[in-house]
DNA sequence: TATTGTTATACTCTATAACTATA
DNA sequence: TATAGTTATAGAGTATAACAATA
């Protein structure tokens, strides 16, 4: 004798069981809210202000054009993102000298130093994961995202 | 002798390796891709358009407030989705006879059909995943998706 | 001609406040 | 006074076309 699965709400999800974009989307809600409790609301950074910090950081000189492939994200939304973090004298474009086209990225000082905050800032966030998922379970379900992030 | 995980791009991401968000909203480009292919762009159906045909078929009489709940969406939201679906005669609302504030909803005729040929589409289409992910890992992935969902 | 990036634009998504009607 | 839902509105996210500068 086996027990049904206690439903996680009052209604029935069951159409929507095999279907792994379903279970992404109410995933991500999860992830997103603990993103803007610990790092979006304090520090005033939306998600992908927050990942383009942290790859400039770790990509120096690296172009706009790298991380739209990266991200997968248009070229106008990198240019209006890239000019919010400027404005706020987060980066710096400066035109690379053999190639005048390309725009090469630095953090600033400041920059820097709230990559470095932002970054901890999450992972303190994301630690109340640790009530849904063991360590383990968390690495594997990083694997297994990986398998399919394209 | 072990050697480096191969990167999957030309930019260092590992300052962003332990964040889940992060994982998790890079995963999510593939899914949507999916969705998009096999159901948005032939049936023109947005994500939370085809969810909601999948709760209500599922769900008849169920009320804008358990759908809004379910999927964490403000009211508002969910005011403006249905009534794109209800012009399009896929969705119908009633008023409940007993509490006349609450609006019961069920599928047409025409929903139904869309609702079972949309989950079929995704399903088909969410095949390509099977070239990631073996059937174990993805039903592994699914169960720690909902482990984190609200 | 092709490539890097910008400007302009439009459409969708998300969130909130103020409102109507029922209870 | 509280609840279900709507209207109005604004801000953020996403996509595309047309353009400028450089190669």
């Amino acid at each position: 004798m086996t027990t049904p699965p206690a439903p996680r709400s009052l209604l029935d999800e069951s159409r929507l069981d095999g279907i792994l974009g379903y279970a992404m989307a109410r995933a991500s809600v999860t992830t997103t809210r603990l993103f803007n409790r610990s790092v979006g609301e304090p520090l005033g950074l939306r998600p992908v202000e927050f990942t383009l910090l942290q790859l400039i950081e770790a990509n120096p000189d690296t172009t706009q054009k790298h991380l739209c492939e990266l991200l997968r994200m248009p070229a106008p939304q990198m240019t209006l993102i890239l000019d919010r973090l400027l404005e706020r004298d987060w980066v710096r474009r400066e035109r690379d000298q053999k190639d005048r086209r390309t725009l090469r990225l630095r953090l600033t000082e400041e920059g820097s130093r709230l990559a470095a905050q932002s970054v901890e800032a999450l992972r303190d966030g994301e630690r109340a994961l640790d009530k849904l998922l063991s360590p383990g379970e968390r690495t594997l379900l990083r694997e297994l995202l990986v398998k399919i992030a394209g």
